[in-house]
DNA sequence: GTGGTCTAGACCACC
DNA sequence: GTGGTCTAGACCACG
């Protein structure tokens, strides 16, 4: 099985966070639904060429966040979360990580029409960016 | 002389890092204006409540980067930095939180809407916030 | 034939483990008889909805220890336990789980009257809940 | 600093979750004081002869339970905890226990005397154990 | 000095 | 085949 993520090992994120962060983001968008059994720990390794023990760890991690749920000999698997919460959490990521840019922005003084300027060139790009993406 | 910095403590940021973003935005912003003598590395650090030796690396750091000037035996000063540069590194650092933000909402499949509507929130908290405090 | 065994696939504990825990106590209590004719491995698998791999380990497991054996052909049967053995065995059992118990107490620095107290509680509760599944 | 835990490598459980408990009770019980500064994980692992990593999971793991709080740099501590939440998890941990040691009793089919009487018998033993360590 | 990350590789337990 | 534990050792970041 096949899993969308890329990691940057230019980035100063260490590495389990970045998959973890993008795993986590493909449960809460419901791309990976409950019940879906995961690639195995030392396959996955395999496809981002980095060791075990980090895919380990990241599943560790968002089992103990109650996102997955591994059975020994068995597998790894997206867990049941209460449709509740998974959009609790999504949101949550999402405000999380605008309150952050809005604090920038604060501190740097920026008037409410900068930021929000520079939020819909930003945004705009992003939409580009994935446009041609998906016509390539 | 005092500075508007605060550390949290409980933050996953080192402190270092917490105290940079912020020194830097005073200095883009031009609360802290061309040739102002910062506090010495010691008072920073006692008003802080941390080590010199993080105080130090703060300094360096942004030495490094050209915002700040160490004069031998007289004091670290606001370096001069051209408007343009000024303005570019200022809304630099906007644009990049911003687009971390958008990158997590995109992850998480956000519409443009949905993303709207959590900055508008978000944005207006903060203001909120702010005016509570500058009232008091 | 129906052998009453819940499986908890939520918990720690291993799956052949849970069943051995379970297929013990009820020969040792008596509740299966000395020369009982146990399911096949297959079908007890099927109730269980877990593997035969698994089943085939509990057995194997239980003739080791001289609760079962095995006839070629025919079928697994509740071994004859002297009525010594069997009262050893199953006292053992629970006093092993009261010394973990009372451990868990005294690592935390319990009285002796708060484990007390506790454990009256425990039990209460448990003797309700049989008596409620009991009634209906 | 000097931390009062034993490992015993013949047990089934594993090393990290043996320190694990010994460590959560120590906490919960108040023997380790809000604040306090564990010793490194270098030097607990030194003193329980086992691999840094063992000795970095067990605080990492106590401290996503939020027992434990770590700076980089600076050390491993204490974490502050609600009177009220500490009393609760304690309070919760021996509970637990006796429910596990109830349901054995009960899966054997003893009655509440029994059990009583095993329980009585174990918790003197541990006494009369403990008091003999006292003494000598 | 402290903790944080990652590696490669071994061995075990489960299904 | 799966995941779980543990090792030794390296290198980096923080204070």
């Amino acid at each position: 099985m096949w899993i969308p993520i890329r990691t940057n090992e230019d980035s100063a994120e260490p590495l389990y966070f970045q998959i973890e962060v993008q795993l986590r983001a493909l449960i809460l968008s419901g791309q990976l639904a409950e019940g879906t059994l995961l690639p195995s720990i030392r396959e996955l390794a395999g496809d981002l060429n980095c060791s075990v023990i980090t895919i380990r760890r990241v599943y560790q991690d968002l089992e103990n966040e109650g996102l997955l749920r591994t059975k020994q000999g068995t597998g790894t698997f997206v867990a049941k979360v209460g449709t509740d919460d998974r959009e609790r959490y999504r949101r949550d990521a999402v405000v999380e990580a605008f309150r952050a840019a809005v604090e920038a922005g604060v501190r740097v003084q920026c008037t409410d029409d900068e930021m929000r300027s520079i939020f819909d060139e930003v945004l705009k790009a992003k939409r580009y960016e994935l446009d041609e993406k998906g016509t390539t």
